[in-house]
DNA sequence: CCTATATATGCTCAATTCGAGCATTAATTA
DNA sequence: TAATTAATGCTCGAATTGAGCATATATAGG
C-alpha cells in the first residue's frame, strides 16, 4: 500500500442552510475571505467532534447563532483548484488540497443572524435563470440561451458539436421532457464549462488556462458569482431540496407550524420555481393527509379568510413518508 | 478562526462496484484487513490526483484490473470510531480519523477480477433481509421483526418506545405505505441501534462501551459482516441504485448492449429485490420509449422465442431522462 | 402429426390519478 | 348594494396503473 501524503489534506465543512421567507427562498450567506459572498464555512476538526453533523451545527451556530434543524449531507468537493492561500486558514500551506463537505440545511424562518457580514439571500440572486415564476426568465431566452448555442458552434467537431447541443436540450429543457427544475446543478456547470459565469473566468484565470471564448460581460451578468466552488455548493443543494421535496415532505422543515394553503404552496413554488395551479394544489395536500386543518382562520389583505392548517401529525417524527406531487413544468426557455 | 487540527485526517476513497449477473445482484468485494469481507477502498493522493473520481478510477483500475464506467460519489463517512490500527495504513497514526469518500460504481457485468481475496458476492449475502423475489424472507418474519419489537419494548421510557415503534413501523414497511425498498440504509442503521447486526457488538466492545441487549447469535445470522462501517456503505450504495432506478434510467449501465425484456426485467427485480407483473413491465418500458426492438431473437430452454432489444439512442450520452416505473410493493413483513 | 408445456407477447378493463377550468362562498372596499 | 378579491368546492376528460385473460410460438414426447 502506498504511503500517503494525505497530511496535506484539510476538511472543511460548509452549509448550505435555507429558509422560506414568504415567496423568497433564502440562504444563508457570509462574506468569503475574498470579499464575494460565501457559503458558511468551517473547519472540522477531529479532536474536538465525534461526526461531522457536530461539527457543522457547532460552529454554524457560534458563527450565526443559529440552531439548525433538519441538515443532511450533499456532496464532498476535492478537486483541484481548491487550494488554500496560505492566508486564508492557518495550517494549511500554500498547495495544501482542501476537501469540503458540503450540507443542506433547513431553517423554520430566516431567524435574525449575527456575525461577520451574515446575510439572507434570495436563492435566485445567485440563479436568476431558476426562477419561473413570472413565465421563462428573460436573462434565459434573451442571452443565455444563445450564448449556450454559440458555445456548442464553437466545438471543435461535428461529434463535440452534437453532444454538447444534445446535453443543452437535455439541461435546459428544450428537448420534449421540459424544464426539469431539480438539474440546478447540471445547468450550473454547463454554464460554467461554456464560461458563462464568472466563476469559470476566474478560475481559469487562477489556473494560468486561456479565457474562455464567451463574452465576459454576459457571465457577469448572469447572476452574483461566489467565492471558491460555493455557487456550484449552492447549486447542489437547491437540485437536492427540490427533488426531495418530491419524495419526502421536507416542506414542513421550512414552514412556521401553522399556515394557510396558500403560504404553503407559495413555499413550494418558491422553492421549485415555478407556479402551481391552486386548486390541483390543494387537492393533492389535503387529500394526501400532510395537512391538518385547524379550527383557526386568518383574514387575507382583502377577499375571504384562509382556513388555517398545520402538519399532519402522521408524518411522524422523522420525515418520513412520500414526497408532494408537484407536476413537470411543461414550457421551455 | 481555530488552528486546524487536520493534520489528523486522512481521506480515503471507498467504491460499492455493483453488476448484474443473471438474477443475482453482484457487490465487488476484496477482503479487508480484519479478514471480514469489505469494499475495494484506496486512498486519496492530493498531490497524484486532480479529483476524487480520477483517484478512485486509478486504484480500482490497478487493484482489480477493472475500468469503471459510471460512477456517482455517495457519501463521505467521518464519523469517530473509525480510527485506523497503526497497522493498516502507513502515514495514520492511532487515533488519526480517517474519512473515507464512498462512490457507487456500476459495472455492465461481473468481469473477472484479480487481485488478493477480490470476489463479486451477491448483496443478499450481506442483506438478506432485503430479498423478497420469493416473498417475504423468512428471517425477517421469524426473527428480526421480533427482536426489533423486543428492542422496543426495552425503551427506557413510553416516548422512546412509541418513537421506536414508529421508527421500525415505517422503515420496515409495517405501516400502510407497505415496504419501501430504497430505504435499506435506515433499516441497517436501525438493527444496528437495536444490536441485531454483528458491527454493532464489534464496535461497542471496541469503544468500550456494554454490549447491546440483543441476542448475539441473532446478529451473527443477520447476514455477513463486513469490516469497519463497509456494509453501512453499501446499504447506501443499495438505496441509492434501487431509488435512483425511479428517477434515472440506470439499469442501461447494468446490462449487456442487448437484451431481452425478460432478462431486462430480471435485472431490475433483482435491484429492487421484488417481483413485477410482467406485463406491465414490458408495456411500460416500451411505452417510455426506454427500449427498442431489434431485428433479433433468442431462443430460449423452451416455449416461445424472445424478441432482442437494446436501450434506445434517444437515451443519449448522458444516460439522462426519466427512471422506470416501479410499483410499490404492499405486502409487509 | 398431435399434445402437453413453457414462455413471449397482445389486449382489455376497471380504478385511480392528474390537469384544467367552472362555480360558489366569504370577506373588504367604494 | 355592487364590485373586487381570494378561498374553497366540484366536475370532467385524459392518462396511468394494477390485474388478468387470451393468443402466439417454441420444445419435448408420444
Amino acid at each position: 500500500m502506498t504511503t500517503l501524503a494525505s497530511a496535506s489534506v484539510l476538511v472543511g465543512l460548509n452549509a448550505a442552510i435555507a429558509a422560506i421567507d414568504g415567496d423568497a427562498p433564502k440562504i444563508l450567506c457570509v462574506k468569503g475571505p475574498d470579499g464575494h459572498p460565501g457559503l458558511p464555512y468551517g473547519p472540522f476538526d477531529p479532536a474536538r467532534h465525534r461526526t461531522f453533523e457536530i461539527g457543522l451545527r457547532d460552529w454554524v451556530e457560534r458563527q450565526t447563532r443559529l440552531k439548525l434543524g433538519f441538515i443532511e449531507q450533499l456532496y464532498t468537493f476535492g478537486d483541484k483548484g481548491r487550494e488554500s492561500p496560505a492566508a486564508l486558514i492557518e495550517g494549511g500551506g500554500v498547495g495544501t488540497r482542501i476537501v469540503s463537505v458540503g450540507y443542506l440545511a433547513l431553517a423554520a424562518e430566516p431567524a435574525n443572524v449575527e456575525g461577520d457580514g451574515a446575510q439572507w439571500r434570495s436563492w435566485y440572486d445567485f440563479f436568476p435563470w431558476e426562477d419561473w415564476r413570472s413565465g421563462v426568465p428573460a436573462l434565459l431566452s434573451n442571452t443565455i440561451m444563445s450564448a449556450l448555442r454559440a458555445w456548442a458552434e464553437r466545438a471543435e467537431d461535428e461529434n463535440m458539436r452534437r453532444t454538447r447541443e444534445e446535453r443543452i436540450g437535455v439541461t435546459f429543457g428544450v428537448s420534449d421532457l421540459g424544464w426539469e427544475e431539480e438539474r440546478t446543478l447540471d445547468r450550473y456547470e454547463l454554464m460554467y464549462e461554456a464560461g458563462l459565469v464568472e466563476e469559470a473566468w476566474r478560475d481559469r484565470a487562477a489556473a494560468g488556462l486561456p479565457a474562455p471564448r464567451s463574452d465576459p460581460g454576459v457571465a457577469r451578468r448572469n447572476g452574483t458569482s461566489m467565492g471558491s466552488d460555493h455557487r456550484r455548493m449552492l447549486a447542489t443543494a437547491i437540485g437536492r431540496v427540490r427533488g426531495k421535496l418530491k419524495y419526502r415532505p421536507i416542506i414542513f422543515d421550512l414552514t412556521t407550524p401553522t399556515f394557510t394553503l396558500l403560504s404553503l404552496q407559495q413555499a413550494v413554488e418558491a422553492i421549485v420555481g415555478f407556479e402551481l395551479h391552486k386548486q390541483n394544489f390543494r387537492r393533492s395536500v389535503e387529500r394526501g393527509g400532510f395537512v391538518e386543518k385547524t379550527e383557526l382562520s386568518v383574514q387575507q389583505p382583502s377577499g375571504r379568510p384562509a382556513a388555517v392548517f398545520k402538519a399532519a401529525d402522521e408524518l411522524g417524527q422523522d420525515r418520513t413518508a412520500k414526497g408532494l406531487t408537484i407536476p413537470r413544468l411543461r414550457q421551455s426557455p
